[in-house]
DNA sequence: CCCTCCAATCGATGAATGTCGATGGGTAGA
DNA sequence: TCTACCCATCGACATTCATCGATTGGAGGG
């Protein structure tokens, strides 16, 4: 349907009832989007999400074709943007969805990945 | 809790069972989430959201405190995502969300905004 | 002890990105 | 037709980012 309502005539320097949008949310909200923003920490994250169980490091280097200091890096973005937590055991550092994510993330993951 | 369960010995080049995620889901969402990483971008599909009528350039422009290069560049790559279309009226174009958004970004931007 | 293996950090590099001023193409009104 | 206005595009610039090779620090196993 064509946008019939739509006004030929406006007038000039009249704020038009732009929805205010909370910039703190705005600024906070682009974080996580950035952290999901790349194939790789995707692929990480979803990984995560299914295996429920902790993945090690060396897991996704054998499977993704990525130099591993790519792919430490991409964790440690992960990390910061606190969708992830890690553990050392041994020589190997395991990495899992981090548990204290809240519900609203969770249910965003939950749309992405399901 | 600790993690009881990870083992203290691993078998190299063993193949643990990672998950398979779907290369091109990993390569369709990155794009999404790169259009929505940007605060200035979150702050105008929020708006679009909230308020569900079409919205002038002009309007951001006035709101946001940006130059109007930067809006119009920032709303072209939420139309190349698909999350926007827009309409000429008179001299202003109006923007307003992609009414055919399939069900599972709608969704997603609910879980995002709301 | 030494050797091996894992993973984080460093430094460098090329690509992508956000921002702006300047420009140009349309549209409307005088 | 002239002027004013909106907006997309262009060119430039600084910043961020993804990636890699090299290095370093731990943690076991001979």
């Amino acid at each position: 349907m064509p946008l019939k309502e739509l006004p030929v005539l406006r007038q000039r320097g009249v704020s038009s009832g732009l929805p205010d949008v909370d910039e703190a949310w705005a600024e906070r909200t682009s974080e996580l989007m950035k952290a999901l923003a790349d194939p790789t920490r995707l692929t990480m994250v979803a990984s995560l999400w299914k295996a429920e169980a902790p993945i090690c490091i060396c897991d996704f280097t054998a499977g993704l074709d990525l130099s591993q200091p790519t792919l430490s890096h991409h964790m440690r973005k992960l990390k910061d943007a606190r969708l992830v937590e890690s553990e050392k055991r041994g020589i190997w550092m395991y990495y899992r969805l981090a548990r204290d994510l809240d519900a609203n993330t969770r249910n965003l993951l939950s749309r992405l990945i399901d």
